[in-house]
DNA sequence: TATTGTTATACTCTATAACTATA
DNA sequence: TATAGTTATAGAGTATAACAATA
C-alpha cells in the first residue's frame, strides 16, 4: 500500500533541521541486542587494527588458541567449540597450514580425522598475539574501569553460555 | 614452511581422545572481543527468530525505530546514528517504502535531501515490533537476573558510545 | 566546488547440500 | 549406515569508488 499519503506521521513536509543529539536515538539506547552489535562492532575494530601487519581474522586467532589449548584436537571438535560449521574450519586451517603456523596429523586409529597442531612458529606467533589481543581489548575500552571490565565479561560469559548449554 | 615437522608440539601422534569439556577453552574465555561476538550472535538469534514471520532483520528494526523517533530525519543522518555506510541506507529504505512501512517526502529546502517518515502502518508495526524486541532481550538473556541486565546494558552503551565520540 | 542520494561492484562471513573416504 | 572432512554454491552484510542532481 504505497498510497498511505495521509497517514498523520506525513502531514509534516519538511525533514528535521536539528541534527538528532542522542548517540543512537532513543528506544535504540535500550536495546541489549543494539549495544550489543555496536559494541561488538567498536571492539573487533580495534582488534582488527591490532592484527593488521600479522594478517590474523578474529576466526584464525580464535582457532589458533583453541589448538594452543587442545594440541591434537579434530576439526570436528574445533567447530564445537568455536561454534561454527565444519566447512568453515576447511578454510580456516588451510589458511593457517599454508602460513605454516599449523598442521594436520592423520589420526592412526581413525584415518577419517585429523589432529590439528601447532608449529613452533605458529606457537610462538599465538603467545605474541594473545598479548596483543589482550591489550586491543584495553585500549577499546578505555572507557571502563578495571573492575567494570571484568563484570561485562562476565555478564557476556553468563549470556551465551546458557545459550551453548540449551542447545 | 610446510616442512616443520620436527616442531616439539607435534611429537605427539595421536589427536586428543576425550572432548574438551570447557565452555570455549581456556584463554578464550577472558577474551572480551570473543565473549562480544558470541553473545550478540545469541542474543541475535533469538531476536530473528522472534521477527521472522515479520521478515523484519536487525537493521531494519533499527531504522524503523530511529525514524520513529526523528520524523523526516534525512537518510545521511540516519546513516550517522546507526554507523553505516549511506549506500546501505538506500536499499535499507526502499525495502521499507516497497513494503509501505516508510516513505521518501523530498525536501523542498534543499531539494537534495529526503526525509523519511514512517507511514500509519510502519508506525504500528513498530509499536508491536518493539514490545517483540524487549521480549526476545529478555529471553535470550534469562541466565542474567533484572539488575544484571541493566549492568550490562550499561556497560556496553558505555563502551560504543565511548568510540563513537573519538571518532 | 561540495553534498545527497544512488549505482555498481567486490569482498568477507556464513549456511547448506552434496560428495569422498573411511568406519 | 554413520561419521570426518571436503567441495561447491549461494546468500547476507559490508565497504569503496564513481556518478547524477542539486546546492
Amino acid at each position: 500500500m504505497t498510497t498511505s499519503k495521509k497517514s498523520t506521521s506525513v502531514q509534516q513536509v519538511e525533514p528535521e533541521e536539528k541534527e538528532p543529539t542522542s548517540v543512537a536515538g532513543l528506544v535504540l539506547e535500550n536495546r541489549l541486542g543494539y549495544a550489543l552489535r555496536r559494541a561488538q562492532l567498536s571492539v573487533f575494530k580495534h582488534f582488527n587494527e591490532a592484527m593488521q601487519e600479522y594478517e590474523i581474522r578474529p576466526a584464525q586467532f580464535s582457532s589458533l588458541v583453541v589448538i594452543e589449548g587442545y594440541p591434537g584436537i579434530t576439526q570436528t571438535n574445533l567447530a564445537k567449540i568455536l561454534d561454527i560449521d565444519p566447512p568453515r574450519i576447511v578454510s580456516l586451517i588451510n589458511n593457517l597450514e599454508e602460513r605454516g603456523l599449523a598442521l594436520r596429523v592423520r589420526c592412526k586409529r581413525d584415518r577419517r580425522s585429523h589432529g590439528i597442531f601447532l608449529s613452533k612458529k605458529g606457537e610462538a606467533l599465538t603467545e605474541q598475539l594473545k598479548e596483543l589481543a589482550e591489550q586491543s581489548d584495553i585500549n577499546a575500552t578505555q572507557a571502563l574501569s578495571e573492575i567494570e571490565r571484568r563484570q561485562l565479561l562476565s555478564l557476556l560469559v553468563k549470556v551465551y553460555a546458557a545459550d551453548t548449554i540449551e542447545e
